[in-house]
DNA sequence: GTGTATAAGTCTCTTTTAGAGACCGCAACG
DNA sequence: CGTTGCGGTCTCTAAAAGAGACTTATACAC
């Protein structure tokens, strides 16, 4: 298992470029929010009223740039701008929901976990 | 799917904690090269050359206070530490790997993207 | 006995990254 | 004429990460 990410010098591994990805934390959410379908800007950042507008464009782009998100522009006045999942986008969504699935078995066992460790440290 | 997200404020969200999880990017490599077997301190940094001293201590801790992972300190002079997976860091590799071949799977085609947008921008 | 290496970290300093929040031009709406 | 909504950008500050020297004590080589 290890061996998944070697074959490659660590540095510039994609395995691990994905999971910087992931690991950017607000991309998984954007991913999530455009599961039922495409959203604008705006909207996701009323959905999302934690993430500052900067770090909102900025991930965007960054999902955009690897393709998993598509950005279309329309020529209404002013422009709006709409944001929808790719196929690979899509394709995704299924690593990442057995992801949140354990999260969200293994919560209650986490917590008892920190509960513990806080109280003996 | 989305919804696997609601439920509770955005802020202190089990689901989301574990993505930050995932998201410390140091935390998973961790998990995976303790896979094959419990690994010592320096070990693990000789095994992950590129992250600091620092990082590994405390990504380290953070993990054993989830319960991901567990610390044993072996009285030998001088004392040396032993870190392994627990039965809850084990379940969690499953999921994890499911990520790990979407990502190199989805590599080839993350490339091509990233290459279309670097051409066009 | 002196020098080096190992153990598992810690400490400090610098650079990078993230977050808060004001600001932009422009058009519709009241 | 002032406000709102559109999709962002800009600047400034706060938090986090990275580099790398330092610690205490033991063991081994020379």
């Amino acid at each position: 298992m290890r061996d998944m990410l070697d074959q490659m010098d660590l540095a510039n591994c994609p395995v691990r470029h994905v999971l910087d990805h992931i690991a950017a934390k607000w991309t998984t959410l954007i991913l999530l929010e455009l599961e039922p379908g495409p959203c604008r800007f705006n909207a996701l950042a009323r959905s999302l009223p934690d993430i500052s507008r900067r770090m909102l464009t900025q991930s965007l782009r960054d999902l955009e740039r690897d393709g998993l998100i598509a950005r279309k522009v329309f020529a209404t006045k002013p422009p709006s701008v709409e944001y929808a999942l790719t196929d690979l986008g899509r394709s995704l969504l299924g690593p990442l929901c057995a992801l949140i699935d354990w999260a969200k078995a293994s919560a209650p066992e986490i917590a008892t976990a920190r509960a513990a460790f806080a109280a003996q440290a």
